[in-house]
RNA sequence: CGGGGCGUAGCGCAGUCUGGUAGCGCACACGGUUCGGGACCGUGGAGUCGGAGGUUCAAAUCCUCUCGCCCCGACCA
């Protein structure tokens, strides 16, 4: 009698496609956004029932989320595969040994999480996989005959972020499509790199992204070359500088770019007296002078020593354009200044400075106000080179307004997410880690290899920041968890029970993916849950279009419905869907 | 790691200054009415007040330490 009743509980809960009513989901809707979130996607993710937060930077993915990641990463495989990549599983749990033959046990610091097994040997979990997969190729490519390979997988990978933040945007574990390319020579390494940018073009652009392919910065992954696939959103972290006219397109952290040509004035060289007015701004309004008229002095200290690092007054220093000139620094406090430059900061300039100095190239042009290394004394009338020299780079941060360097054009600065990025790694790892094959000739050369990474759920949380509104979600239709949310408004209403039920199967013998909110609820709840999760169609079922044999589909972006008989509602939903 | 903010019921919050039996809204359970854009009435369950120590007759409230989370910055292979 017992075993019955709990039989029948499972079949009725159940059906052939899985389970896809909404009242037999986990989906947890909240009418509130919870107080800790703040970028857009973040608190609809959590109010629409796709995620919860474990930890800091450590996400829960609900069966929403994960139907979601799910569709990303089938088009993900399906165009790695396209380009003749293989799909592996490497583990998460490493060696150290192999981190330590290409330095990066030690290069890289707190955010590697490291442990030991149960015998003392040295473990991390990885943050990525150029390690390990060089090491697979060192075993296993012997000869030109064995290139090229790519090979990819979509893991877990693990960073002791400094700061998580955002939802799932920056988590301390997240999911990653990474490839690996391997080829015998630099071209075979450009053919690979051509090849993944298009596919990530026709990724991104399946999955409804507006993005960006811009220049960026290796950084520590080593190689000369590398982009960065960029969806613009105001959550995004980084800043890419766009030319309108050319194309040009760049990470800020390099992008190059000149400033606002100035007048140049014909100021004798004189000090002048500046009481108490220390920034350029202070002195600016002070002298009724514009701020581009000045030269804003820092201090930083290098591993080599104090640089003074020099920029146009309306312009900032890019730390990580002065650190490609000086490498790694620090600015310097108040009390070093003093001491090393012999005046208090605010006051400090190049003139008779005998210090390393870098200035930013526009310098070169105009004449200038600058601090006179004398407190409450400004100089005016400084000329660039002739009253004092420096190496000259570019090291501001480019602006919206400055003209693009290659055609003359005027930049625009755009706030972005990260969504992919490829590398030319070139034989960064291959050499310490002894990846050689033999070439025709039957020497032996290093592997040349790329790595190329995508976020998925950068991806999901990037269409949410580009595809929202003030009720909710509106998915891109490639990536939506559900093709189709079909509302039967009233479930006492046997009539409208009967034709959401046949609408159900015959949707799902479609191979439409449909959700079925057969919840007891009022129209309003399921109107306003349904605009949240942002499934692309709703199907309403209501009592009085039913009568004359119509139901409602309705548009989530657009929020237009058409009505149609039942009996073709499923080919009009074909059509669109 | 530096700066700031916050931890009280599943969620959003009040109560803390000025110590005196832990509250409100939503959600949840039950009953009734309602039923096309987050209904209404009634009843009810639910909290070690982040944790530890201290002061006090008495601590959510005061003191010390500690843990966690968020934001800004630094960092980001």
């Amino acid at each position: 009698m017992l075993y019955s009743k709990i039989y029948l509980i499972l079949f009725t809960g159940t059906d052939s496609g899985g389970l896809m009513r909404f009242s037999r989901l986990l989906i947890p809707t909240l009418r509130e956004t919870p107080s800790d979130a703040e970028a857009i996607s973040h608190q609809l993710m959590l109010r629409a029932g796709y995620v919860r937060q474990l930890a800091a930077g450590l996400y829960i993915y609900l069966p929403l989320a994960w139907r979601v990641l799910n569709r990303i990463n089938s088009i993900l495989k399906e165009e790695m595969e396209a380009i003749g990549a293989q799909e592996v599983s490497m583990p998460v749990l490493h060696p150290a040994e192999v981190w330590q033959q290409t330095g990066r046990w030690d290069d890289i610091g707190d955010e590697m999480f490291r442990l030991k097994d149960r015998t003392g040997r040295d473990m991390c979990l990885g943050m990525t996989h150029e390690e390990i997969m060089t090491w697979l190729a060192a075993r296993e490519i012997r000869s030109y005959r064995d290139l090229p390979q790519t090979w990819y997988q979509i893991q877990t990978k693990l960073r002791d972020e400094a700061r998580p933040k955002s939802g799932v945007l920056r988590t301390r574990e997240f999911i990653m499509k990474d490839s690996y390319s391997f080829d015998a020579t630099e071209e075979g390494l450009e053919t690979n790199y051509q090849l993944h940018a298009g596919a990530y073009h026709r990724i991104f652009k399946r999955c409804g992204l507006r993005f960006y392919q811009v220049e960026s910065d290796p950084g520590m992954m080593g190689g000369a070359v590398s982009h960065e696939f960029m969806a613009p959103s105001p959550a995004g972290e980084d800043e890419i500088a766009l030319c309108s006219k050319c194309g040009y397109s760049a990470n800020v952290e390099l992008a190059l770019s000149v400033p606002k040509e100035i007048k140049k004035e014909e100021w004798p060289f004189e000090e002048i007296q500046t009481p108490e007015k220390r920034t350029v701004n202070e002195v600016s309004n002070f002298l009724k002078v514009a701020p581009e008229y000045f030269i804003k002095s820092i201090l930083v200290i290098s591993d080599n020593g104090p640089v003074l690092a020099l920029v146009r007054g309306d312009q900032d220093i890019h730390e990580k354009k002065l650190a490609k000139v000086i490498g790694s620094h620090r600015p310097a406090q108040k009390a070093e200044v003093k001491e090393i430059l012999g005046v208090e900061a605010g006051f400090i300039g190049p003139v008779g400075q005998k210090i390393r100095l870098v200035a930013d190239e526009c310098l070169k042009q105009g004449v200038y106000i600058s601090g006179a290394n004398k407190p409450h004394y400004h100089i005016r009338g400084v000329r660039p080179i002739t009253d004092f020299n420096a190496e000259w780079h570019d090291i501001h941060a480019a602006n919206s307004g400055d003209s693009c360097v290659k055609c003359g054009g005027e930049l625009s600065i755009e706030r972005v997410i990260e969504i992919g990025n490829i590398f030319k790694l070139g034989t960064k790892y291959s050499v310490p880690l002894r990846a050689f094959y033999l070439d025709e000739k039957g020497l032996e050369m290093p592997v040349i290899m790329g790595s190329y990474g995508i976020g998925p759920a950068r991806i999901a949380a990037a269409a949410i920041e580009q595809n929202n509104d003030k009720d909710g979600i509106i998915w891109p239709k490639s990536i939506a968890p559900f093709d189709i949310e079909l509302l039967p408004l009233n479930m006492k209403d046997t009539g409208t029970v009967e034709v959401a039920e046949r609408l159900y199967k015959e949707m799902k013998e479609n191979g439409i993916e449909v959700l079925m909110d057969d919840r007891d609820e009022r129209a309003g709840v399921k109107f306003k849950d349904a605009d949240l999760l942002g499934i692309p169609f709703q199907v309403i079922l209501g009592e009085k279009n039913l009568k004359e044999d119509l139901v409602e589909i309705k548009d989530r972006k657009t929020k237009l419905a058409i009505k149609t008989n039942v009996a073709d509602a499923v080919k009009e939903i074909r059509e669109m869907a």
